[in-house]
DNA sequence: AATTCATGCTGCC
DNA sequence: TGGCAGCCCTGAAT
């Protein structure tokens, strides 16, 4: 099982763990009025990302280049984005699923949205949609969506009821992947749709009980589908044998709701779950039937956080997770971004600094692996270590209010008008951070815990 | 310093 | 199974 590719991974892995030591805050930028509920980095350029939140706002930024940022400005309550991809054909796009209920081809360089999807008419105000990208290839590619109805009634509350819907873009040509899979979907799944540029189906049954949070298709076998749900599972499917709501292939039972099921990205063979409690998991394709690891990491569910999901580094046998503090599990924690090693369920490194001080509900690290992005709140974070951003290394923190601070001041008084939120304070705000982060930046090294649960620190 | 707002999950009827 | 009260208890603006 030990291949020599993996050997050489894992050498590799520790001198990178010893590495992040020099991790720490780089700079942030907060053009929004929302939360911050998704987060990719461009599939190919190092120093771009994008961001996108529950107002529908999407930002895509790149923090070596202050020219190169984009903002579009979203419908607010309601389009809240659930999942975001970058289009595999066209790294100038993305795919932006709404709680409105569509799914929308964005373009940051000024074309526009294409409308691919929106969920059928069911009386219900919201859907909390969120949608992952299977690769058909021969520029097939095809998306799940899934997402819970709100009933009207008043705003919060309200019985979630599963909708799931396949389309596939028909990119180029005459697609004879595509028939094979629509020949093989038509008879298992409810309603037909066809469209001029997309086909569509949609669920007759539920694959949950509940709400379903998150689906991930496996990048290496792309008819192995998971799905987490509130209602404590996640189940693997087969979508080539997709009959109706038993036709898992497994059930992987949870303590509590689950937020995320991802696999590893480099052999795909491992899932990695994230509860709204205090458990991270790590479940292994030898056997699906009881987790690997099961990791303690309170990051309990709360109605204003987005919620946390803990994400797998590109390359190494890493996790990244934002904790939220909870003293029932551990007293004296800061609400830092944590780094596990999946293998031994170890903490090897937390990430902290004063500067920014809440909880990091959203992280991801790019593509290289070299740099974390963060969604705290509204706030966009980078951290990473001097060398790989910024030749001279002096005061990296300036590149940020530079990259984000352009264009920030008319996109808020845009935004100010439009909705009359986010007041000038966020501006103040930030630029005292940014001062003070010059006084605070060699603490934070000392800032981080190496070892375990963090006792040492004081609360507050 | 105190208040308001945004709006998810659970258990019970 | 649907509706709703009660609870989880943050972060930002006013």
């Amino acid at each position: 099982m030990v291949t020599g590719e993996n050997r050489n991974r894992q050498c590799l892995q520790e001198p990178f763990v010893r590495s992040l030591s020099s991790y720490h805050f780089h700079g942030s930028s907060s053009p929004f009025d929302r939360r911050i509920t998704c987060l990719e980095w461009h599939p190919t350029h190092p120093t771009t990302l994008a961001a996108a939140t529950k107002g529908g706002d999407i930002l895509m930024l790149n923090y070596t280049n202050p020219t190169k940022e984009s903002f579009f400005q979203g419908n607010g309550a309601g389009d809240s984005i659930g999942g975001m991809k970058f289009c595999p054909t066209d790294f100038s796009k993305v795919y932006l699923a709404s709680g409105e209920g569509t799914l929308t081809l964005k373009s940051f360089e000024g074309h526009p949205s294409t409308l691919l999807s929106r969920t059928g008419d069911c009386d219900h105000d919201y859907h909390n949609v969120c949608f992952r990208f299977r690769d058909l290839g021969n520029h097939q590619v095809s998306w799940v969506l899934f997402g819970s109805c709100r009933s009207q009634q008043r705003v919060p509350a309200g019985q979630c009821q599963l909708t799931g819907q396949t389309v596939t873009e028909h990119l180029e040509g005459e697609p004879a992947a595509v028939r094979t899979l629509l020949r093989r979907l038509k008879g298992c799944l409810g309603v037909f749709q066809a469209e001029a540029h997309h086909t569509g189906w949609i669920f007759s049954d539920k694959l949950h009980r509940a709400k379903v949070t998150h689906a991930e298709f496996n990048p290496r076998y792309d008819w192995l589908l998971a799905t987490a749900s509130v209602d404590h599972t996640v189940k693997l499917w087969d979508l080539r044998n997709l009959k109706d709501k038993k036709s898992f292939l497994y059930e992987l039972p949870h303590e509590k709701a689950v937020n995320s099921a991802y696999f590893n990205p480099s052999d795909c063979s491992k899932l990695l779950t994230t509860d709204q409690n205090d458990q991270i998991r790590v479940y292994a394709s030898c056997d699906w039937t009881k987790p690997q690891q099961i990791i303690q990491h309170p990051h309990r569910q709360f109605q204003h956080l987005t919620p946390i999901k803990a994400t797998w580094h590109p390359i190494y046998d890493l996790i990244v997770a934002g904790r939220y503090p909870d003293d029932r599990i551990c007293t004296g924690d800061e609400k830092t971004i944590d780094i596990f090693d999946s293998n031994s369920g170890e903490l090897v490194f937390q990430l902290y600094d004063p500067v920014a001080s809440g909880i990091k509900s959203v992280n991801k690290f790019s593509p290289r692996g070299d740099v974390i992005g963060s969604g705290m709140g509204v706030t966009l974070l980078l951290w990473d270590h001097d060398e790989s951003l910024l030749g001279d290394g002096q005061k990296p923190q300036e590149e940020m209010p530079t990259s984000s601070g352009l264009s920030r001041g008319q996109r808020r008084s845009q935004q100010r008008s439009s909705r009359d939120r986010k007041g000038s304070a966020a501006d103040a705000k930030l630029k005292k951070k940014l001062a003070s982060l010059e006084e605070t930046e060699t603490k934070t090294k000392t800032g981080c815990t190496k070892q375990k649960p963090a006792q040492t620190k004081r609360k507050k």
